[in-house]
DNA sequence: ATTTATCTTGAACATTCATTCAAGTATTGT
DNA sequence: ACAATACTTGAATGAATGTTCAAGATAAAT
């Protein structure tokens, strides 16, 4: 009973998290939301509660939708070192809109996770869930004969996570398409039998 | 002839940039700036500008700085490649206070310059220097043969630019100390011969 | 001592901010 | 048809924002 909604939650959801991944937790204004999410002040606090409560539904909602990502890339079927590879190359084709936006999730570890408790949790847990997605790719790697058995494959998880952080702040300062590849073939080149695997 | 200044230029500037550096643009308010910098808004105003004048006065101080201490590093005498694995080292046993504080460089490419043009000017010319340190300083290593001539220096450069990126995010996520060192032991893992010359 | 120049102070200002809430509207159950 | 429930609206609120400026204080020049 009672009335209806008028809008689509995930939607506005969805609407919230992309002025928020653009424009930053600070900068993006309740004007910014009610603009752009369509809805109005009452609405929005109905919903979502507060400017703060809508943030980390809009950060959690980010990285379910990247972590899926990530997972479908590493998991696909096939060479998982070679899954790797495409993960970052995936990084270096990016829709050119989108790169000085960076990612959610790393904007958010800079810009507020240092004083904000309760969206450093959830970061850290989103990231968390993406080294441990290498880990378990580089595991599938070793056992296949693709790394090998000597390597220190969480430190190359860490080192995964971290160099896609720096990937990410990389192309958000106009650095040209090029730069972004040499970049990209240095990561790939701490895993050297992926490089030979691939050329045949 | 007049009033002469009550407070120094230069050491209410770094109160400046440590606050911003601390809390980030949008976050830091005057009320803020005006208790730390220990002056009133006139005299804020008057020696520096508005806030944003403020702020870009800050980040060109913090890159001073930041860019001296760098090449004071890479360009030290002795061996390039071990400036090299003392700079990443460096980053790894950070007084812990700073870690959440990241580098200000870095805050501000993800916070700012993709909506501030001005701030992005500054930020880029500092980045372009700290990778421009990494190319002069692999260049000398391969003259003295502790890089081999083939080695793509550009690209190496570019990508130790890219790794500190990204270990200034990671430091600032809680990551471990452990993790950090796994971290820079796989970035360094790209100049092999670092290692073995630094073993004997 | 007076004038001139310059810095300091901090209250006052207009905006913008996040948030609230009473009035209005739509839907369901009886 | 009526009551009960629940969502939508958007003006209103008070607090916080960045900025200004007239009055006061201090130094040098005359």
């Amino acid at each position: 009973m009672g009335r209806q909604f008028e809008f689509n939650r995930d939607e506005t959801l969805t609407k919230a998290m992309e002025v928020f991944w653009q424009k930053g937790y600070k900068a993006t204004s309740m004007k910014d939301l009610i603009e752009e999410m369509g809805i109005q002040p009452g609405s929005i606090y109905n919903t979502f509660g507060d400017k703060h409560s809508l943030f980390i539904k809009s950060i959690k909602h980010y990285g379910q939708v990247v972590t899926s990502n990530a997972l479908k890339i590493l998991n696909a079927p096939g060479s998982p070192s070679e899954n790797i590879k495409k993960f970052f190359y995936e990084m270096v084709n990016r829709p050119a809109g989108k790169k000085s936006m960076g990612c959610l999730i790393v904007n958010t570890v800079v810009e507020l996770a240092p004083h904000d408790k309760e969206a450093a949790e959830v970061v850290n847990g989103v990231l968390k869930s993406i080294e441990n997605a290498f880990f378990k790719c580089l595991k599938k790697a070793q056992d296949l004969g693709e790394v090998s058995s000597d390597a220190n494959i969480s430190a190359l998880a860490s080192y995964y996570s971290s160099s896609t952080h720096g990937l990410l702040v990389t192309c958000k300062s106009e650095a040209p398409k090029k730069q972004m590849q040499d970049i990209v073939e240095v990561i790939l080149s701490t895993l050297p039998k992926v490089e030979f695997r691939s050329s045949r």
